[in-house]
DNA sequence: GACACGACCTGACGGC
DNA sequence: TGCCGTCAGGTCGTGT
């Protein structure tokens, strides 16, 4: 899916044909995604105002002035594009429907936004703006890795004594938000950390050299637009850029790029997921 | 409680 | 060409 920097890119491309605007229709193609839609979305949708564009770990949340706000997320596959918006930067025409366009928004202004998510993975849900953080989705989250909240001691605290091998805890969405497969790899390959190795088990020091890097590996393919292998594109439809930058994610078999090392990068299997690292220079 | 794994879906790709 | 198996950016629920 869409990790965290493909869904702020995806926030960033949406907000200008989004923010402020009022939703004229809501098409709702099919009753469900991963879930069902909540009761009467279409209505519920219909003549409200979003107020503000948020991301909160892989979710774009859209305020409305109704006191709801729509909860996304893109799952595996899931794509949200913009068209025409004659005040944006998009395609003023509208491309023909595709397959899989399950959700599609008419703005105000001209703009159609439209869900496509072949896989289904994706989900859409409403809550109360005013307690969000206490919505199912949403409240057992950990903090977002770009905040204050989340930093060395914190991460410290919270790996102790865990059994589960670093690659799967940084993958736990109640320890940090928004990272998935790539960009776990990516840190841990930066980190010179060996993927199987024990949470509990790594020094404090190790521990904390994580939080700098998670946070620049983020912040650079956030720059870049995020990441496009099959599915994911950004809201104007271009591609994102990231996966150029990859230093383990998908090189099975590749040279490592550390300077000096001259291991090989492997795949193995943790979780039943897919972990690409150096067994030579990550320890 | 912690952890591993199956399930949910469709599509792309490689091998035969 | 076409069939079949495998794999894919996530995450919830179940079993151990």
């Amino acid at each position: 899916m869409p990790e965290l920097p493909e869904v702020e890119t995806v926030r960033r491309g949406l907000a200008p044909s989004m923010e402020g605007r009022v939703i004229t229709r809501a098409d709702v193609n099919r009753p469900d995604l991963r879930w069902p839609f909540p009761d009467r979305m279409a209505d519920r949708l219909t003549g409200a105002r979003v107020t503000a564009l948020r991301r909160r770990s892989k979710y774009v949340l859209a305020d409305l002035d109704t006191g709801e706000t729509l909860i996304i997320h893109l799952g595996m596959s899931g794509r949200m594009t913009v068209s025409g918006d004659p005040l944006g930067q998009f395609h003023h025409e509208h491309p023909a429907p595709e397959k899989h366009d399950h959700v599609v928004f008419h703005m105000e202004g001209g703009a159609r936004i439209t869900f496509n998510d072949p896989r289904r993975f994706g989900a859409m849900d409403l809550g109360p703006t005013a307690t969000l953080e206490d919505h199912w989705l949403i409240k057992t989250i950990g903090p977002e890795p770009l905040g204050n909240a989340f930093n060395e001691s914190y991460l410290v605290e919270k790996l102790r004594g865990k059994n589960a091998p670093i690659k799967t805890a940084l993958l736990d969405q109640r320890i940090v938000a928004g990272l998935g497969n790539i960009y776990v790899c990516e840190v841990l390959h930066r980190a010179g950390i060996n993927p199987k190795r024990k949470a509990g088990a790594l020094s404090k020091a190790r521990v904390a050299s994580l939080v700098p890097i998670v946070r620049d590996v983020l912040a650079e393919a956030i720059e870049a637009g995020g990441s496009s292998l099959r599915d994911y594109r950004q809201a104007d439809g271009e591609l994102g850029y990231f996966q150029h930058g990859f230093q383990a994610y998908d090189r099975e078999g590749h040279p490592c790029q550390t300077p000096d090392c001259g291991g090989t990068i492997a795949r193995i299997v943790q979780s039943g997921r897919s972990t690409f690292y150096c067994p030579k220079c990550q320890r």
